[in-house]
DNA sequence: ATAGAAGTAGACCAATCAGTCTAGTCATGC
DNA sequence: GCATGACTAGACTGATTGGTCTACTTCTAT
């Protein structure tokens, strides 16, 4: 029942997160899609651009769906923090490892698109702002709410990175321990 | 007085760096160094993988180069790491904001290959223990160093990738304020 | 002096790149 | 039943990709 546009769209988030930008072709796309190129062009008529901002738009409204859910049935920060923490373990295991911010790999690597900064600049300031929202939600003061969201966008960003080179999601399980010394 | 192979090294981390493994063409890179491909190729038989290589150990043995520089003078572990924040910070200015983790952007962007793996964990578990190494020498338990120093190397990672996004090197200023907090 | 290695120089190649274009299919409204 | 727009289909293009190859220069050791 999915749309052509919206396979195109989510199998090319996949593969800018595997490979980056530069390192998936139009080809890779659209056989992993099922559709031709006049399909592709169609839907998004910049063409590879255009469903690289689509993509890294899906894959950041999935993140901050990840992020309520974590945050919305904990009883305090602490234990919403490590909820996230563990479901994107989770979801790094189900892709074998091979996959890290959904949306660095995509706009971050992609061509110095003044287009690209702001769209990527955008979506972590709207992760950082709904990790802080939980946190003064769950009862932290506003000043500690900010370094909360902070380090924990920071040392999750940081632990894609290592959880990649490492093979290994156990770093980003490990994240509140490191993170949470302090409560 | 530097040689053809370091220039040619040098100038292709730089650019994978800026743009990522797949981002940048051989024929930039060449130019870039102001080497004929006979030369790359004299010298790195395998090519861009080759190369790619040279460039992240160069990066890697500066990496470990500031972090010694930055913990070596330091009275406590807060300064040493407050300092390291700081160098990273204006190297980032210097590269106009365009740069982030020398390593990563070269390897794990590159084509996913055992070698580029094994290379890359190397490396950070490399980072991550020299940090440690001198935590422990300015008076932090073997425990709690492992900590400190997974979690600058974590922050620092994430920092490189938000500031970059930001075009802001402020956040790698801020990052010991994030961190030390529980010192 | 000269042989041979080390390194430079760039023409050349097949493959792949993103993107264009025309033709055709399908569904929907009248 | 037919016209119209949405969508699919893929052949095709020019540029660029990484890589190979041969010719040439420069250095070094004898």
């Amino acid at each position: 029942m999915t749309s052509t546009r919206e396979k195109l769209a989510l199998k090319a988030g996949l593969l800018f997160q595997q490979k980056g930008y530069h390192g998936v072709g139009l080809a890779e796309i659209l056989q992993a899609a099922g559709a031709p190129k006049g399909s592709l062009y169609h839907h998004f008529p910049n063409g590879k651009a255009d469903l690289a901002l689509a993509a890294a738009d899906i894959a950041s409204t999935e993140m901050l769906r990840i992020i309520d859910s974590s945050f919305d049935p904990a009883q305090d920060y602490a234990n919403g923090a490590t909820t996230l923490c563990y479901k994107l373990a989770k979801f790094f295991d189900i892709q074998e490892g091979k996959i890290g911010c959904p949306v660095s790999a995509t706009l971050l690597e992609g061509p110095d698109n003044a287009t690209f900064q702001d769209a990527l600049k955008a979506i972590f300031g709207a992760w950082i702002a709904r990790i802080k929202d939980h946190a003064i939600r769950l009862g932290r003061g506003p000043e500690q709410a900010e370094k909360d969201a902070q380090l924990l966008f920071l040392t999750i960003q940081g632990g894609w990175t290592l959880a990649r080179a490492s093979h290994n999601s156990d770093i980003l399980r490990g994240l509140p321990a490191l993170v949470l010394s302090d409560t």
